[in-house]
DNA sequence: AATTAGATCAACCGCTTGTGG
DNA sequence: TCCACAAGCGGTTGATCTAAT
């Protein structure tokens, strides 16, 4: 859609045009955006009526301050997804993407800004390495855990911080640095998240790939990987954990995440498992 | 009290993606 | 496969508000 129509009104929408398009919706339900002018009398284009009800009119937005709850999570969300605030937002209950990208705009981003820059360039670098490295710290699982419905995730997913047993330096570098995957999930346990998608060799047998260095995809049932580029190879394990969590994780957008060292690591990535564990 | 600068956020715009014929 | 249309997304704009002078 381009430029609104001649004749469509723009600026700020009145009482009587929310009252108008709230009406509609609710007799009529949400999309045929485009009728909606039209059925309605309303001088707006229907792309308009679409971003007036999604982020203002809608009856589950929540209104007021961001919660510093919700503080924590977007500034974690960022860092693994950058700017996709429809991503972010479906992760914070009655907010919109367009609240998310201006409180973004407004606060935090000239607060990372400042912390970044507070931290000398060689000092961060060092930081990000050493922290890139660490093993990670596995919470003890409590019965607690599961009576709150908080995900704890074994050791599982602590050799995926390993580089290949039989890496070498060079690839023992990419592994670190260049690990990139996209995946899409309709609803499988966390587990089977952490235990079969992971594992590079299942997802060879499942396509019947044999180079190493082609790009390759998976699709199950319910999960699709396509993963580019790895050098992580799980094969020569021979004890592996199961992860305790029973918990579902019920994600069902796209969700791209590149592990590199400006964006984060492997702990920062399951911190927001975690958390999306815990919502769910 | 008037003016100005900066902050906020609703709304707009252009582009991309999804879908159906 | 192509095309047209609808919907969605993220960057940007501009009106309004607020604090500082």
């Amino acid at each position: 859609m381009g430029r609104s129509p001649e004749g469509a009104r723009r600026g700020a929408w009145t009482a009587e045009e929310d009252k108008i398009l709230s009406d509609y919706i609710n007799k009529h339900g949400e999309g045929k955006w485009r009728n909606v002018p039209k059925q309605t009398g309303l001088r707006r284009c229907g792309k308009a009526c679409r971003l007036r009800w999604f982020n203002y009119l809608r009856p589950d937005i929540k209104r007021g301050n961001i919660t510093p709850d919700e503080v924590d999570l977007i500034i974690r969300l960022h860092k693994l997804l950058g700017n996709r605030w429809s991503l972010i937002a479906g992760r914070l209950p009655g907010r919109t993407d367009n609240e998310i990208k201006n409180y973004w705009n407004t606060n935090l981003a000239k607060r990372e800004w400042r912390k970044e820059s507070s931290v000398c360039q060689n000092e961060k670098m060092e930081t990000a390495e050493a922290e890139f490295l660490q093993e990670p710290e596995l919470k003890p699982r409590t019965d607690q855990d599961y009576d709150s419905n908080v995900a704890i995730v074994g050791s599982s997913y602590a050799d995926l911080q390993q580089p290949p047993l039989n890496s070498t330096e060079e690839n023992e570098s990419n592994f670190l640095l260049d690990f990139d995957f996209d995946f899409e999930i309709g609803q499988i346990t966390f587990s089977e998240f952490m235990d079969e998608d992971f594992t590079k060799s299942q997802l060879f047998e499942m396509n019947g790939l044999t180079s190493e260095s082609a790009a390759f995809s998976s699709e199950t049932t319910d999960t699709q990987v396509n993963w580019n580029a790895c050098d992580f190879d799980k094969s020569s394990e021979t004890d592996t954990p199961a992860c305790s969590s029973e918990a579902l994780w019920s994600y069902s957008d796209c969700f791209d995440v590149t592990l590199d060292s400006e964006q984060g690591s492997w702990r920062d990535f399951i911190d927001l498992a975690e958390e999306c564990l815990i919502w769910d």
